[in-house]
RNA sequence: GCCCCUGUAGCUUAAUGGAUAGAGCGCUGGGCUUCGGACCCAGUAGUGCAAGUUCAACUCUUGCCAGGGGCACCA
C-alpha cells in the first residue's frame, strides 16, 4: 500500500503542474502535502486534503479544485484505483481495487520475516547512544527506558536497511567516583574492595550525599579523590577498576535477562586520551574561554548558559569527554544520524553539546552530506513523591520488579491448560519471557517523551493493551496455522481467487494489514516505537474479533478458508516481525 | 527569578491542523456448541481555563492555572 501511496502523491503533483502549464491554475508553489489513511473506511483507502490546502493560493474554491485534479488523475488511468470521490469539504478520497490488498498479503507470504522489504536506506548509517548506565549504581528503571526504547529503535533502523550501530556510553568516569571512593575509604569498613556488592556501593553513594548536605566540606574531599584518579594515582585507580568490573558484571547480567545486546560498550574513561586534542582544536578555532579558572564554551548566539569543559582544578567534565566521544564516532563510522536516547532532564545539556558541535563544524565534515544530531528525550520515571534519584536513595531496582512480574505471570500460567503437565522449570522459563515482554511493552507502548509515574500494578498488568495480550494473539494465530499446515498452500495463487467472498468486516482487517509498511516508516521518522505498538495492538484486537466471529479451519468453502488462512498468516507474520523490532519474545504456547 | 516539557474519561493513554476524539484498566451486564477464555461483545464517562489565528484547533499563538525538569565546576 505504501507503494501506491507514493505513486498517488507523485500523480497529484503532476496533475497540478499540468494544470499550471495549461494556465488553468496560477503559478503558485505546491506546498508539502501528504496522503493519509482516512479515519473511517467509508472514506476510502487514502485521503488527501490537497484541494483544500490549495484553495487559498490558487484563489479557487476547494471543490472546484478537487474536480480539476480529479479529471487529470482520471486521464492518467492509474491501474490500482477503483474510484476517486470528492467529499463536501473538498477532500479527495481514493478507493483502491481489491486486488491491491490481495497482492500485498501475497507479498507477506512470499517475503515472510523479511516483509516489508524496503531497500531505501542501504548506504546510511545511524549511531544510537542508548542504555548508558552509570557505573557503581544498580540498574534502576530509569536506565530501563533508555535501554528498551533505544534497542527498539536500533532494531527498527536495522530492519529498514540502515547500518545501525549501538553504542553504550558507560558513565565510568567523573567526580562521582571521587565521591564514591572517598565514601568507601571513610565509611566502607571492608579491607578488600572486591568484597562489596553493587547495592552496598550504592548505599555508600547515598550516604555520601546525605553527609555532604550536612557538611559541604565533604564534597571537596570527593573532588580531591577524583583529582587523584584523573592524575592516575595507581592506588585510587585500582579501586576504580574494581568498581567498574563489579558494575559491568551486574549490567551484563541484566542485559542478558532482557535479551539485549549492544554493539559497543565504550566507557567515558576511554575518551580521556583524546581530550587534549579536543581542547587544542577548540582553542585554535577560538571557541574556548577561561572563566574563574575553568575552561568554558560560551554560546553567544543562543541563550544557553556556558558549558564547563575543564574544571578549575584541571579535571575534565562530562561535556569534554562527550565531545571527544562525538569526534570518535564521527571519524570511525561517518554516520548520517547520531541519536541520543537520553532522559529529558538532559535536554539543555544536549542542546549545548549539539551547539558546540555546530560551532566546531563537525556536523559538516565527516558524513557524506551532513550528520544529523538528535536527542530522543524520554520522560522520567517518577515515583509518587517526585523524581527517582540514586542520590536520594529512591531508586527502584529492576530485579525486584522483574521478580514480581514473573510471579504474576506464573499465577496465570498455572491456570493455563497448555501447561497443565509442564515441569516447574519450564513454567519458570516461560513466565520469565512473559514478564520481560510485559515490562518492555509497558515502556514501548507510550510516547517516549511522556513522564511515567511508576506503577507496579500497571507494569504487571498482563491483560488488555499489554505484551502478553500480543503474545497470546500470536500464539492463537500460530496454533491455527500449525493445524492448517500452511506450507502446503505455498503455491496457491491467491490473486486468482475472488475477494468478494470476504465480508466487509474481514476486508477491513485485510486493509489494516496492508498499512504495516507505512507504519514502520512513520515510526522511523519520529523515532517512536510506540507507533508500531499502537498499530499491532489495534491489529490484534481486530484479529481476535475476526477469530471469534469467523471460522478459519472449519470454513467449508475452500476458497474462503484459504483466504482466511492467508489473513491469519499475514497477521502472525506482522506480529512476529514487529516483535523482533520491539524485542518481545515469540512463544510456542501460553 | 529565567528557560524547557507536559495537562485528553475515576486511572494509564492514542490522534503529520481534517471528517463521528480511538483504546486499555476500573466499574455494570452478557458470551465456554467452534480453530487456545491471558479472549470476545455491549454499556459508562473526556480535550485544565480564557482569548486569538483558520474553511477546519486536542494539535498553532498569547495570557492564566496546575504538575514535572533544568539553569558553571554532578553526570
Amino acid at each position: 500500500m505504501e507503494v501506491q501511496r507514493q505513486i498517488l502523491k507523485e500523480k497529484i503533483k503532476e496533475s497540478i503542474l499540468e494544470l499550471q502549464k495549461e494556465k488553468i491554475l496560477s503559478d503558485f508553489f505546491i506546498p508539502n502535502f501528504d496522503i493519509n489513511f482516512p479515519v473511517f473506511f467509508q472514506y476510502g483507502d487514502f485521503t488527501s486534503n490537497i484541494a483544500i490546502l490549495l484553495s487559498k493560493v490558487a484563489q479557487k474554491p476547494p471543490i472546484g479544485l478537487a474536480n480539476l485534479i480529479l479529471e487529470k488523475l482520471n486521464n492518467k488511468k492509474i491501474n490500482f484505483l477503483e474510484k476517486i470521490e470528492i467529499s463536501p469539504q473538498g477532500f479527495l478520497n481514493f478507493f483502491l481495487k481489491k486486488e491491491v490488498f490481495l497482492e500485498e498479503i501475497n507479498n507477506i507470504f512470499k517475503e515472510k520475516e523479511r516483509y516489508p522489504r524496503i531497500i531505501l536506506n542501504k548506504k546510511k548509517t545511524i549511531v544510537i547512544d542508548y542504555s548508558s548506565p552509570n557505573i557503581a549504581k544498580s540498574f534502576g528503571i530509569g536506565h530501563l527506558r533508555s535501554t528498551i526504547i533505544g534497542h527498539a529503535i536500533y532494531n527498527l533502523f536495522k530492519f529498514l536497511g540502515y547500518k545501525s550501530i549501538g553504542d553504550n556510553h558507560l558513565g565510568d568516569w567523573g567526580t562521582q567516583f571521587g565521591n564514591l571512593i572517598f565514601a568507601i575509604l571513610k565509611w566502607g569498613g571492608k579491607k578488600n574492595i572486591k568484597e562489596y556488592t553493587i547495592y552496598e556501593l550504592e548505599k555508600l553513594y547515598v550516604k555520601f550525599h546525605k553527609e555532604a548536605q550536612k557538611n559541604p566540606k565533604i564534597k571537596e574531599e570527593g573532588r580531591k579523590y577524583f583529582f587523584k584518579l584523573e592524575k592516575r594515582d595507581e592506588k585510587i585507580k585500582q579501586i576504580w577498576r574494581e568498581i567498574v568490573k563489579l558494575s559491568l558484571k551486574e549490567f551484563n547480567k541484566i542485559y542478558k535477562i532482557l535479551d539485549i545486546k549492544i554493539d559497543f560498550t565504550i566507557g567515558e574513561s576511554f575518551y580521556l586520551k583524546f581530550t587534549k586534542e579536543i581542547i587544542k582544536e577548540l582553542q585554535e578555532k577560538g571557541i574556548l574561554s577561561k572563566s574563574e579558572g575553568a575552561l568554558i564554551i560560551k554560546f553567544k548566539e543562543k541563550e544557553f548558559p556556558p558549558a564547563i569543559l575543564v574544571k578549575s582544578d584541571g579535571t575534565s567534565t562530562y561535556f569534554l569527554r562527550d565531545l571527544a566521544a562525538i569526534k570518535y564516532r564521527l571519524k570511525k563510522w561517518k554516520p548520517d544520524i547520531i541519536l541520543y536516547e537520553v532522559g529529558a532532564e538532559q535536554s539543555l545539556y544536549m542542546k549545548q553539546l549539539f551547539e558546540a558541535v555546530k560551532m566546531l563544524k563537525w556536523d559538516k565534515i565527516y558524513a557524506k552530506k551532513e550528520t544529523y544530531f538528535f536527542h530522543l528525550s524520554h520522560g522520567l520515571y517518577l515515583s509518587k513523591g517526585g523524581k527517582i534519584s540514586t542520590r536520594q536513595g529512591t531508586t527502584i531496582h529492576l530485579e525486584k520488579i522483574l521478580n514480581k512480574a514473573i510471579q504474576e505471570a506464573k499465577k496465570i500460567l498455572s491456570k493455563s491448560k497448555a501447561y497443565k503437565n509442564a515441569s516447574e522449570k519450564i513454567k519458570e522459563k516461560v513466565a520469565k519471557k512473559i514478564a520481560i515482554s510485559a515490562i518492555k511493552y509497558n515502556d514501548l507502548r507510550e510516547n517516549p517523551q511522556n513522564n511515567i509515574i511508576f506503577d507496579l500494578k500497571k507494569c504487571l498488568n498482563l491483560k488488555g493493551n499489554s505484551g502478553p495480550y500480543l503474545q497470546y494473539t500470536l500464539v492463537r494465530a500460530n496454533s491455527v496455522l500449525k493445524k492448517a499446515k500452511i506450507n502446503r498452500i505455498n503455491k496457491i495463487k491467491i490473486l486468482s481467487k475472488n475477494p468478494n467472498f470476504l465480508s466487509e468486516e474481514e476486508f477491513y482487517l485485510l486493509k489494516e494489514i496492508c498499512k504495516f509498511r507505512t507504519i514502520l516508516l512513520k515510526s522511523q521518522e519520529k523515532f517512536s516505537p510506540n507507533i508500531i505498538c499502537n498499530y499491532i495492538f489495534n491489529l490484534s484486537q481486530k484479529f481476535n474479533l475476526f477469530y471469534e466471529r469467523y471460522p478459519i479451519l472449519n470454513e467449508k468453502n475452500d476458497d474462503l478458508r484459504k483466504l482466511r488462512l492467508l489473513i491469519t498468516f499475514s497477521i502472525a507474520q506482522i506480529l512476529k516481525n514487529s516483535f523482533k523490532i520491539l524485542g518481545l519474545s515469540v512463544l510456542e504456547k501460553m
